[in-house]
DNA sequence: CTGTTCTCTTACCGTTCGGTAAGTTGCCCT
DNA sequence: AGGGCAACTTACCGAACGGTAAGAGAACAG
């Protein structure tokens, strides 16, 4: 099996972070070539147009979303929810470029299912609600209703941070962070328990 | 005071739609114009760039979500509380453009302060919240993070309409859309009596 | 009847976009 | 040594973009 260059998971990274910050529209091959140091046509000759590449960049965003749920080894089911949730509020404060792509996938997901590469994300995160006791008895669409309301609401804010800072300060911010991460954090220990 | 032309807010409305399906960078001036069925100079006579455009359709989303919540006239604080979240969870639902321009601005927030016009939304929201009772003792920072946990979840449940029908058909989205609207609403009476 | 202003048009311009064509370079295999 | 392929490069293209320039046509004022 041919193992693949490291220049192409780079690429594929230098453009996940233009296409978090600028959406698809807005990012130009030409810039992600230059953060990368490299011509257009290198991205074109590994990924023959922008809407793959695009594609591979979401695709790279659900394994490592499976990935981060994947990682949380907790015995009990719903320690392992909880871990999960934690886990995913910790990493979409601290990098919220992953929250900005899948939001922006969200809102592009016209006709073509540029979503898609989500939904193995979703469908453990289903399977893990139902699986701790709490919320045994439910169907999956409830299960993913009460799970989307904490993952929309983390991602959401994580999202909106340089536009509070933007309206209210890095200080009024700062103090947003904590509050909501605390609050957050109740409702996570909450949710996993039913309480 | 010169009266503003009836067509000057059609052009804005017929933007906000194209502004909320494709983002800034993927709306032409060009498509718009083809929409109100002018030529694109129609829209740069009144708006001189796309940009200003833009910043007008922001503008008219602030008013609009502003009256949003002035539209609701209960007598107790933590009743016009909870008839605003419920106004807000069952417009976004209604009509979906308008959660997407948001989440959009707050996407495209970058240097310039093109989200700042949500922010009368956002003080106000945090004004209803601490005039509540069970709020009357947080600070600013605690009662708007508090609340914009309910308006993520609300929004971002929102947005990701299409795509979740798009990974799950139209037959099980309605199901998510049901019981999320059912457990929202329990979670604004509760938040705003904070049992 | 004339001048002005407001709304909108046709014509055009320079830039940037995604994508194509045709090499060039360097490594690996025989 | 040399053929072949993978990983690029420079050069170029047509289309679409946002924006400018100039003027047509209606409405209204004097």
């Amino acid at each position: 099996m041919s193992e693949r260059p490291a220049s192409r998971d780079r690429y594929i990274a230098f453009a996940a972070r233009r296409f978090a910050a600028d959406g698809f529209h807005g990012t130009s091959l030409a810039a992600v070539a230059e953060d990368a140091g490299v011509s257009k046509q290198a991205l074109l000759h590994f990924f023959g147009t922008k809407a793959r590449l695009y594609a591979e960049v979401l695709s790279a965003l659900g394994d490592r979303l499976v990935a981060e749920i994947e990682a949380q080894r907790a015995d009990a089911p719903q320690d392992r929810l909880a871990a999960v949730l934690h886990a995913h509020a910790r990493n979409a404060h601290a990098r919220p470029e992953d929250a900005r792509l899948v939001v922006r996938a969200l809102l592009d997901s016209d006709a073509s299912a540029r979503a898609w590469p989500l939904k193995p994300f979703l469908d453990r995160l289903t399977a893990l609600v139902r699986a701790a006791p709490a919320w045994e008895k439910v169907d999956e669409a409830e299960a993913l209703a009460a799970v989307y309301r904490l993952i929309g609401a983390i991602q959401y804010f994580a999202v909106s941070g340089p536009t509070l800072e933007g309206i209210y300060g890095a200080e009024r911010r700062a103090a947003l962070d904590r509050h909501f991460a605390a609050h957050l954090g109740d409702l996570i220990d909450g949710f996993a328990a039913r309480g």
